[in-house]
DNA sequence: AGCCTTTGTTTAAACGTTTAACCAAACTTA
DNA sequence: TAAGTTTGGTTAAACGTTTAAACAAAGGCT
């Protein structure tokens, strides 16, 4: 019965040597004689030997595991991130643990128990919009082990950090609507106190200034940006006195929200009212009208924040720091603002 | 410096007791003494212990992991199995890591490859559109390790499979669009070789024989079914001398392709022709008109699988053999077959 | 009292790798 | 040729936990 797997010792029972050759033939050490090198790898070959993981995670003090927390993976946005982090760390031997917080405080807290019991070697996520409390993110840190955040992060955890610039994708977004004519800009906002949010907002009020534009305490709306949010908020907006004639929606789900309230209400996007989304999601091409949006450049965000984490784990002695990479957001203009 | 981790060695030390009875007390053996286990508890608890996975896991011979493989996670059937698969598996003490293929079968492979690696306790896959070559799906069968698939399946691997009756869901359509009149009712399929497509083409082809409608071949079109498909094959219809009076898409992102090219032609839905899509994405309420779909029953799929995976693992005695769980699934009708 | 059982704990080995330290043989070098 | 260096290994301990086996003490039974 060949039940039990092969191991490294029974690689070193076939050839008569130690168990140590076997383990330094296979990781290449230079001290090993070309010959036994292959006899070794020929052996494990044809045992079909499979290192042992665990033993070697234990060993060795580390797993290879990254654990990756995000609010949502049925985002494209969260996911197209995911891809890139995943091809970024396979390449370099490791393996991620994903797991999703559905924006959820408590959820994202239990997340980071699970992935610091597994004994992951650093953990790369985006925080969820209910997290204020910051002390789950402590947690990490007092263990010594690299965090990344990336989109949804937080100054104060003085870590890496890798995002879009989302005060000057406003100033952008104010700008496309300016040159098209409008005047009387709304702004469907998320939470101020998540800081991605605040920035837009900042963002937002600083480039309505900047164009000596009416601005409106009743134009800028918090919510927590769902397509119900949009659609409310659209509502609310309609019964003011002076309709805005553009919508600037934080999330491209708050703002399909916001386009089929103006459907229903026979009101012309964008002839009557102008609307931009964020997010770039993909069905932000797919409705009628197509909805102009934000690309947040998911695949380079992966990317930088799996470059990040290789980098820390490279050179450990090196004490986090705060160290935010800030990509340029780039406006993709569709039908909904042309 | 607390530099180091705490061990089981350093609570015992602090008690004056053997690791051995530590670990029962923690792990709550009978033969432990209440008082011992009460104050290891206090102890562990003081001096913030954290319990080494890798150890448990590499002495236990199971690490606790069970790897899930998808074709992608941005779509919502997937993630939403996803979601159902952790909650119930984090209950059982289980960590999920998520993978996907892409739909590609080097990459299939590949993750196959390193969950194995990682020393999962289980695999829980939906295969890839392009997997035809099962060698490495035998090769997690060959490790004595439960693989579970979904949706995705393959009847000769003989595991336990959970999925929709898409034979079944095809006559429900084809029934539905019957009794609004349609006479002649083209189908975008998927390629046969997958096995859930060439159920739902069979189930098409059957439902129109029963009711007597015209089976024409070149109403059943096979494509890999991405928006842009849609919209090649609808383009196809449309060339056809008789042009159908319903298109029934074998996923939602093809019916969305097939909408929009009826959209750019003015072709009236549901009036002209009727729609109806497969996999219920949010995505089809939100356009115009909304679409037809079949629901999946997500969720229930996650949780019927990880429930199949636990009890594989209650049971090692038993040998895995073909069982099909195959759920009812349901007609979401919308305003595209209205 | 003597034997049996139960309770509560310790001992020691094991899981599969890695690695520091050691060692023998072979090769250099002056 | 003797000392030093290089090569190609071996030995043994370690990573942190679990668990079978052993054992001592206490309690129960006749």
């Amino acid at each position: 019965m060949n039940k039990k797997r092969t191991t490294i010792k029974d690689i070193a029972a076939v050839l008569n040597i130690s168990p140590a050759a076997v383990s330094k033939a296979l990781r290449g050490h230079s001290r090993i004689s070309v010959k036994t090198r292959e006899e070794v790898k020929r052996v494990a070959e044809e045992l079909n030997y499979q290192p042992n993981h665990l033993a070697s995670a234990l060993r060795k003090g580390k797993s290879n595991l990254v654990g990756v927390i995000v609010p949502r993976t049925n985002s494209n946005f969260f996911s197209s991130v995911i891809q890139s982090l995943e091809e970024i760390l396979n390449k370099a031997g490791y393996n991620i643990i994903i797991t999703q917080s559905n924006e959820s405080f408590q959820k994202e807290c239990t997340n980071i128990d699970t992935l610091l019991f597994t004994q992951v070697d650093g953990i790369i996520a985006s925080m969820a919009n209910e997290t204020v409390d910051l002390s789950y993110y402590e947690k990490i840190k007092s263990k010594d082990i690299p965090l990344i955040l990336f989109d949804r992060g937080e100054n104060d955890l003085n870590v890496d950090y890798v995002g879009i610039n989302d005060y000057d994708s406003s100033h952008i977004i104010v700008e496309h609507l300016v040159s098209k004519g409008c005047k009387r800009i709304a702004h469907i906002g998320g939470y101020r106190r998540t800081r991605i949010f605040n920035n837009r907002i900042r963002g937002y009020i600083d480039a309505i200034k900047k164009h000596n534009l009416p601005l409106d305490k009743d134009l800028i709306i918090e919510s927590a940006l769902t397509l119900e949010d949009g659609r409310k908020k659209m509502l609310e907006l309609l019964k003011q006195e002076i309709r805005p004639d553009a919508v600037y929606a934080a999330s491209d789900y708050a703002a399909l929200g916001a386009l089929q309230v103006l459907q229903e209400y026979n009101i012309s996007v964008p002839n009557d009212i102008r609307l931009v989304g964020f997010g770039n999601e993909p069905f932000t091409s797919l409705v009628t009208p197509t909805i102009t949006s934000v690309n947040q450049h998911s695949e380079k965000i992966g990317r930088l924040a799996a470059e990040t984490f290789l980098e820390r784990i490279a050179t450990p002695e090196v004490k986090q720091k705060l160290n935010k990479i800030i990509l340029d957001a780039e406006l993709v203009v569709r039908n909904s603002s042309k």
